[in-house]
RNA sequence: GCUUCCUUAGCUCAGCCGGUUAGAGCAUCUGACUGUUAAUCAGAGGGUCCCUGGUUCGAGCCCAGGAGGGAGCGCCA
């Protein structure tokens, strides 16, 4: 009678012991002695791996490594769930058949049981999710997702898909890649031989990868009243920080009638729902990366969870910044952008927890946010976390034709290219809020990781697109 | 794009003021050990000192150029 594989993770938790087992998975290490071999085996259904044990008498430790039982080999394994005899787990198999899968020559195999530094394990990113750090990285991701998704389902939010490929390069929001299937040499020119011709092009307009789908999220709200994206955005800007990807996931709700206090509810409600759903169903996880990186993870999450952000104005905050008895690199002035080391002030040592920044001077945001009574300061939200920046940013949107049209052409946004955008405001226009928030960023906060390269499985950056 | 640091064994790193045959830990291999927890102990093998050129009696070390990587900044989510 044959027995179905069981996961790890669910004989690390069976109370029913004294049974035949099936297990799979790869071999994180193996020791022991003449007498007796432990194998350690991880299939990836949770941080940790289960202990194998297996008796000299049948497993030669000669025979073991002739087989290829070692660090990395694919192994399956046959036998008794036993209670360990050892300290340091509470169930073990006993086993009684080993089958090597798929062998790893341990002289050549590049993930050994020490000292791997992260951006080593960048060049072999084909194998790092192998790796203890990478597999609880991409498991708190996984939940993070599926966090996202469970949030907004239950708050009435449905989930609209925004185009990957878009028409308009008015998005504002950076630097595009381009989607052509013309030729690279010759491409057909315009008649007067000034450009190319796009009209030939696949879609007959020049088209770009999504920089953001918040145009048509817009769209959707203002037909379904609380929708939200999760996609993939594009931004070939030539960046290399720690904190920014060219390809990477963006998450951006949307409401029908919500003004700037309800954005700013609802990112606050969010985010502290994901990192409480982290603290709640990434335990082992999580304890790993606390112990391993960051000694401070799960006291920030859990202060984070506990307590309220800071919510002030852009130009309380000038304030603040200008009788800061520390000095700044760049100088604070009312209507420029906060630099990174103003907004890590703020966060990290003025007010010591996450804050949200709004109404900021007009000139330095898009052109689709919703203009003061002042006329000199817009409607706009920027989440600040600790360590990450601005991890969202948003506004309430103009939802005045007139008012909308003229800081297009204030801000040169050719109003040809966004006929559908205005139309909005012509047909039964109303208040609406939204915000995005980068999936990788808040990956970055919940995991303590310090790199952005190190939160999604296949970093795309300048000049690197391996894997 | 700008600034700055780094590149020495499979991995992590030391290498003094420029001076004989370039070192350590881990990994690998050989042996020891009856329950280990990144097992431990003893021994062995393992090097294009990133590349190219230069200075020098002599370069891992100094100089120039190139390549790759990190960090900070800008741009942003």
């Amino acid at each position: 009678m044959s027995v179905r594989r069981s996961s790890v993770q669910e004989l690390l938790r069976s109370q029913e012991l004294e049974r035949e087992v099936v297990v799979k998975g790869w071999v994180r290490t193996r020791r022991g002695n003449k007498y007796v071999q432990f194998i350690a085996v991880n299939d990836g259904s949770g941080f940790n791996s289960i202990q194998v044990v297996a008796n000299a008498e049948q497993f030669p430790e000669e025979q073991l490594k002739a087989d290829g039982v070692e660090n990395g080999a694919a192994v399956a394994v046959r036998g008794q769930l036993v209670a360990s005899q050892g300290k340091g787990q509470t169930v073990e198999i006993q086993a009684t058949e080993i089958t090597v899968l798929g062998k790893a020559d341990p002289t050549e195999y590049p993930l050994q049981k020490k000292g791997h530094s992260l951006e080593f394990l960048r060049e072999i990113a084909h194998l790092r999710p192998r790796t203890n750090t990478f597999g609880a990285v991409l498991r708190i991701r996984h939940a993070m997702a599926f966090a996202v998704h469970q949030f907004f389902n239950d708050q009435g939010f449905f989930y609209v898909h925004t185009p990957i490929i878009t028409g308009s390069d008015a998005e504002g929001a950076g630097q595009m890649f381009r989607v052509t299937t013309l030729p690279e040499q010759n491409p057909p020119l315009t008649e007067d031989k000034s450009a190319v011709d796009y009209k030939q092009d696949f879609f007959g307009k020049q088209t770009n990868l999504t920089v953001s789908g918040q145009l048509e999220g817009e769209i959707a709200a203002l037909a379904l009243g609380k929708v939200y994206t999760f996609g993939p955005t594009f931004r070939a800007e030539n960046s290399n920080t720690a904190r920014h990807l060219a390809e990477f996931w963006m998450i951006e709700p949307e409401v029908a009638f919500n003004d700037l206090q309800d954005n700013m509810d609802l990112a606050e409600d969010f985010l502290r729902y994901l990192v409480r759903y982290a603290l709640e169903n990434c335990q082992d996880d999580l304890k790993f990366l606390n112990e391993q990186y960051d000694k401070e993870l799960l006291g920030r999450l859990q202060f984070v969870v506990d307590n309220d952000f800071q919510r002030l104005n852009y130009t309380e905050a000038v304030g603040i910044l200008k009788s800061a008895k520390q000095k700044f690199e760049f100088p604070v002035d009312w209507g420029t952008d906060l630099q990174s080391e103003h907004e890590r002030y703020l966060v990290e040592k003025h007010f010591k927890k996450p804050v949200i920044l709004i109404n900021y001077p007009k000139d330095i945001k898009a052109f689709y946010m919703k203009l003061n009574d002042d006329n000199q300061t817009v409607r706009a939200m920027d989440v600040l976390f600790p360590g990450i920046g601005e991890i969202i940013g948003g506004s309430e949107r103009e939802e005045s034709l007139e008012k909308l049209t003229k800081r297009m052409a204030e801000m040169n946004v050719p109003e040809h290219e966004l006929w559908w955008y205005l139309e909005l405001r012509k047909y039964g226009t109303a208040p609406h809020s939204g915000f995005g928030l980068g999936f990788e960023r808040l990956v970055l906060f919940v995991t303590g990781m310090a790199n952005i390269r190190d939160v999604i499985p296949f970093p795309r950056f300048p000049k690197s697109a391996e894997f």
